[in-house]
DNA sequence: GCGCGTCTGTGCGGTGACGTACCCAGGTGC
DNA sequence: GCACCTGGGTACGTCACCGCACAGACGCGC
């Protein structure tokens, strides 16, 4: 797990991130497994190796909605950070893979040492602010296709792979539409030679093309990022 | 403006609130201002005392969109305790009143001084983030109408008068939908005879009826309040 | 008291997504 | 080789909202 880490532990100055890694234990996460449900207390935190994470909300008898995506740039539980330890949305993996997992309270005690630690996860929980609030207006304003260009390529700079395993059904519960709406939005996609995809097997043929097709969100949301982390 | 005042300022221990209002100017806000604009360096935090801001997107060609609002249970321009000073929205003076204005560089300096200030601040962002998620689910699935008494409510709480002063055009900028659609969801709502208006002039008639006819969204952003402040 | 701008109401065709239902194909397991 | 489940495709009527356009109505200022 050395050369490839996660961003944030990565850049700590070597002493704090020895320190912070010594209460790690690595984990492996699996395919669809449930890390936290909303209104849980928040007593594990888990920095994303090649695994990521969606954080899914359900009101009423809708269909869930993904409201954000947790990777290898990130932590899921930065809340932590504000002394709240209430988990606001469900936690699903929805990328399989390692991750290192901290205790919360460890988690606290670490930032309360390191300041860099500290300085990292504020910036990253002002970028998923700013990723929530171009959420609603994309979730106001944008078609379901360049919804979903926008939601695979997202996934693609998690997985870094060009293949991963999404069904339609798990689509549709991520961008909160009906399994129809992924048939019609993916099958378009597919006959302009930009993905192709086979009973869960999703592929990426042509990124650029992608990235055409998706609304302007995915831009902004990665112009947020690297005004704060690069 | 000493009986009427900021929640957050309020709670303070009496020297901490003194030294800040020290470096506090209290302002009056004008119906329509424009406190900031996204991108805007984020040099002046606001704490409304009866005055509210709307915290608003734009996206591409569309109309506006609010995605949060700040009243005196708040302060606009909390993320300055994520170490980053930029502005993520427009800050548009909703309901005129009273506020105390701090220079960034002074808010920081007492942010530093009190715990409690701290504590205060980091509960409120993380309140904001509820909201917003919320807020996310609620415009992907609710319909106008509910929408519209759920808006109708946030502003009544925070204006903590019967009636206050929105067109349907303002109305729509705040929703992301056409004036048409507020005349059509306003004009049932007034039939019902749970709010009345006139030219701009809204008056609230039925509080109890509003919150019948308001989405989920309104008493679960309320709860994440409560959870964190009461 | 006249004019004009602002605020509100209505009408109409178009469309993106919805709910529901059914079908077919690929793959797995007995 | 058959049953069964899962993943994906198609069809059809409905509905909320859109874009656009136009009309009344109130109220302020000259």
């Amino acid at each position: 797990m050395s050369p490839a880490q996660n961003h944030l532990i990565e850049q700590l100055p070597p002493a704090d991130r020895q320190r912070l890694l010594a209460v790690c234990q690595p984990v492996d996460l699996r395919l669809g497994q449930v890390l936290c449900e909303r209104g849980d207390v928040l007593n594990q935190v888990y920095f994303p190796v090649d695994s990521f994470i969606s954080l899914v909300m359900q009101v009423d008898e809708h269909p869930s909605l993904e409201v954000g995506m947790v990777g290898r740039e990130g932590l899921m539980g930065a809340t932590l950070m504000l002394g709240v330890d209430t988990v606001l949305q469900r936690g699903l993996v929805q990328g399989p893979g390692a991750a290192w997992r901290v205790e919360g309270a460890a988690f606290r005690r670490e930032l309360a040492l390191s300041v860099t630690l500290q300085r990292s996860v504020k910036r990253f929980l002002f970028v998923r602010m700013a990723q929530m609030a171009s959420a609603a207006a994309c979730l106001r304003f944008h078609l379901i296709g360049p919804r979903l260009a926008r939601w695979l390529l997202m996934s693609q700079d998690r997985a870094q792979a060009q293949q991963f395993h999404v069904t339609h059904e798990f689509l549709a519960g991520m961008l909160g539409v009906r399994r129809v709406g992924i048939t019609a939005a993916a099958g378009m996609l597919q006959r302009r030679g930009l993905i192709t995809y086979h009973r869960g097997q999703l592929t990426v043929l042509d990124r650029a093309g992608l990235e055409q097709a998706a609304c302007s969100c995915y831009a902004s949301d990665l112009a947020a990022y690297q005004a704060q982390f690069d």
